[in-house]
Parts: C-alpha cells; sequence; structure tokens
DNA sequence: AACCATTGGTTCATCCAGTGAACCGACGAT
DNA sequence: ATCGTCGGTTCACTGGATGAACCAATGGTT
C-alpha cells in the first residue's frame, strides 16, 4: 500500500534470513523484484549492519547478529520470558529435563527460551528454532487454548511430516488436541525428532488469550508413559503460575 | 546514501526495540524524523508483522516476534553456534557450572546460548542478552583478541558501571586484558551482576579474527579463585577446539 | 472550568528518491 | 568457441515518499 521500498527491504531481508547465504540472483528470481533493486537493499542494510557479505563465499549474503541483537527485545518476547523465567526454573529443576518456552508465530512455535537438564543426553532445541504447530507438544498445546479460527486455518494448510511418527491428518490432530484440552497437557512422542518425547502445556495471556506454551522434553527412554501424568501435571502448575502473572486471570478488564 | 525511507524504517524499528513500548511522539524526537513519517514506516512494519500497537496501551508500539523469529538466523550466529555447542556441551558437563556463548556486536556482547548448570544456586542471563563488554568475562575475553583498534574504539566511549565492582577505568581495562592475553583467560569478580564470577575465553574465526567467546559463569561463593586455574585452562581448551573448526587456524586463505 | 501542553493520528502539494530494463565483465560447463 | 549464469552497474523516468500544518482527544494546572 505505501512505503514499498520498505516492503521490498524486509521482504529482502526475510529471504536473506530463508535462504541464508543467498546469492543475488536468487533473491531477485524468488522475490521477482529486479536485481538492481535487491542489490540496493542489501547495501543499505549492509550499511545498516543488519546484512553482510558471507567472509567464506564472496558475494553471498547472509544475516549479522545485530539483526538478532535488536529483535530479540521482541515484546511478547520479554514480557512472556520475564513472568516465565521464574516458574519455568522451578520446573527444570524439579523433573531435571529440559524445558522450553515458546510463542506462535505465523503458524510455527518459535522456541525462546531453554533450560537445561543436566543429563548427560541431552535433546535440546536452538533458541530461535521455529518448529511445525502439529509437529511440537508445544505447538498442540497452543492450539489446545487456541480460538477456533486459528486451529482451523491451521489445520486447513498441507502438513509435513518431520518423522515416520509426525501425526499430519487433521482429524487425528484435532482428536489430540481436544484430549489436550480435557487432560491439560499435550504428549509428543517422536513427532518432532526420532528418539525425543515431549510434553507441553499452553500459557494464556490477558483475557485468557493463548499467548505461548511451556514443555519438557527428553528422550523417549527417559520420558516414559509412566511419568507422562507427574510431569503433565507439574507443567501445568507452572504454566498456571505464568498465566497468572501475565493477568490471564485478572478480571480488570482494560 | 540511499534508498533512504528504508533507513528510516529500520532506525524505527530498532528504536521500538529500544523504546519497547515506545509512543509516536517520543520516536519522532529520537529520530527527529516527522510524525507522520515515523508513523507511516510504523504501519507498513505492522503489515509485514514486525511490529503491532500494543494490546496493553494503545497508541504504544512493540516488536513482534516475528521479529524475532526472522532475526535469529543470524548467520553467525549459526555458524559459530553449531561449532561451539559439542565441545561446549562437553565443558558444562566437565564444569557443572552454566556455560555461555556470546558474539560481539556494536560494543556489546550477546549471549546466543546457555547450557545451564544443575545447581539450585544458578545465575543466567537471557538468551539474546546484550552485555557491556568492559563488564562482563566474555567482553574482556573478546577485547584480548581484538584488534588493537576495537579495542581503543571501545575504551575510547564513556563507560558505565553496573555494579561497585564494575571497573571502567580505561587503563586498568588495558591492564586486564593485557593479562587476560597472557594467561589465555578473563576473569570478572562481580562486575556484571553482584554475587557472580565468571571466566572468558575468546573464540577465533577465520584468519585468526576475534569471533566471540565463552563463558564459565556462577555465584562468586562457587567460583573462587582456587578455581580460577583449572575452569580457564578447561574453557581454554574448548575455545581452541571451537576456533579449530572455524577455520581459526587454517592455512588455506581464501 | 477555562487553559495549556501533550498525545496519536491525518492531509496533501511538492519533488526527489526509488525503479527496472538494459548493460558489463567474469566464470564454468559443454 | 559458445552459451548460460553469476554479481554488479548505469541512468532516464516517474510515482512514491516527504514533512509542515492541521485535527481531535486527553490530562494536568491554576
Amino acid at each position: 500500500m505505501s512505503t514499498q521500498s520498505v516492503v521490498t527491504a524486509i521482504r529482502v531481508l526475510e529471504a536473506v534470513s530463508d535462504n541464508q547465504p543467498a546469492g543475488l540472483s536468487e533473491l531477485s528470481r524468488e522475490l521477482d523484484v529486479p536485481k538492481a533493486t535487491v542489490l540496493r537493499m542489501l547495501r543499505t542494510l549492509a550499511e545498516l549492519g543488519w546484512v553482510a557479505q558471507s567472509e567464506a563465499q564472496a558475494g553471498k549474503w547472509v544475516l549479522t547478529n545485530h539483526a538478532f541483537a535488536v529483535a530479540s527485545r521482541g515484546s511478547s518476547g520479554s514480557v512472556i520470558r520475564d513472568a516465565a523465567m521464574g516458574p519455568l526454573n522451578a520446573l527444570q529443576l524439579d523433573t531435571t529435563e529440559t524445558v522450553h518456552l515458546a510463542v506462535p508465530d505465523r503458524g510455527h512455535m518459535l522456541i525462546i527460551e531453554r533450560l537445561d537438564t543436566p543429563h548427560v543426553l541431552r535433546a535440546f532445541l536452538p533458541l530461535g528454532s521455529r518448529l511445525p504447530m502439529h509437529a511440537s507438544s508445544t505447538g498442540i498445546a497452543y492450539l489446545s487454548a487456541a480460538e477456533d479460527k486459528i486451529v482451523d486455518e491451521y489445520l486447513a494448510a498441507p502438513l509435513e511430516a518431520l518423522t515416520p511418527q509426525t501425526v499430519i491428518d487433521p482429524a487425528q490432530l484435532r482428536a489430540m488436541i481436544g484430549e489436550t484440552r480435557a487432560r491439560g497437557y499435550s504428549i509428543n512422542e517422536q513427532g518432532l525428532s526420532t528418539g525425543i518425547t515431549s510434553i507441553g502445556v499452553p500459557l494464556l495471556g490477558p483475557g485468557g488469550v493463548a499467548a505461548g506454551s511451556i514443555s519438557i522434553s527428553g528422550p523417549s527412554s527417559r520420558i516414559v508413559p509412566a511419568k507422562y501424568q507427574e510431569y503433565g501435571e507439574a507443567a501445568a502448575g507452572t504454566a498456571r503460575e505464568i498465566s497468572r502473572v501475565l493477568g490471564a486471570f485478572s478480571t480488570k478488564t482494560y
């Protein structure tokens, strides 16, 4: 609508992020924007310190960590994180397994924090990982608390399987979401990564709106069915605490 | 120089990031850009999903976590992280203290990864934290391996004290950097946060250029002087391993 | 209760910054 | 020797970006 050069610049930025190290022609083709324009954007973004020419491969462009630094202070990021870190820390100490804090972003769950297990056998996700909602316990947990519209839209899009165990059938996913709602926590057995099981619980923000989720993850050899209930309830208690701080149960409405 | 609307947009974005929830007039004043322009930028960025109106306070603008998602895939971020995680994991298990991975960003150290201690008494930094170089072991470690020009420039700017123990005297900091260079690791006793001591070691990238640093941190009650050498040498070994993977010692030059 | 200084947000004539087709030299594969 | 691709450059044209002046609304002072 307006400021189209800014739109182009951001599109270039996102394309670079997706194609890491990205070539000029490649970007031009993908975005359907003339090379000259793409290059101008890249140069401008480079001046600002958001992208740089790859040192390994000249002519290839990559994001800088300055981009990361600026964006780290994401709003819901820090608000939720501030509320979550204390309770999450306690949960990690209780369970001794890795716990994750995730927020939704365009059909994915974005991992914004992690507290890890002391066990030698560790399975964790890098900060900033984006997980498909249907393939993660955090995603199913989030969907279980989200508005129907969000669930419908998500399930309408084609779903990808990450492992042989990933559930991609919408009907089956709806059933899982229902179970999660009833039980209070979601269970993902190797749907994200083979050998990893995880338990998720949604977080609610002001007005009871789904704001994100937390999870307990570990090797399937350690997170066995006999522990599901214990971990699920522990996580649910932690989530309630965080949601309260976020104002989920506040009566004040303004 | 060119594409100034893009420059303005990014400046607006960074200003929002710094002022979290930021008002229109406030941004306009700070950036010295007319309100109309700032607003147009905000609207455009909002369309793209990078900023949004705060739900709590109408008219205030905040970053979304989409911004975070895009920027998380920072180049040096993942290259360094990939190289570092294995050795860092081993270091954490060896020492049982919290270890951090940090990269430089405009006078700060940016924490891009963390592995936690199993101890109940924990001291950790949120991922994405930005620490002043002079107040962190990672910062001093980085500076000890950086080019003189970088050190000179950093020390020329005014330095802020975060605790009563923070060293802000340039001469003293130079001495610390020298010691770090000689010894192989830096020590920060409560300069960042009261009660926290940490040991840092620089990481070298291709061509031996300082690329970041790692650190071991914990409560000053546990990280006592008697352990400095042990931890320092352990971290130095880990750093050497990571630097090798990054190509610091490669003879190939292209 | 009139006043003033803010706030977020809007309008629109002016003009310069952004656009993109066509171009270049370099490299690799055939 | 030829082709296709790469990253990068040029430049005339024009439509998108600019910013001073303008609202209406809020809240603190007197």
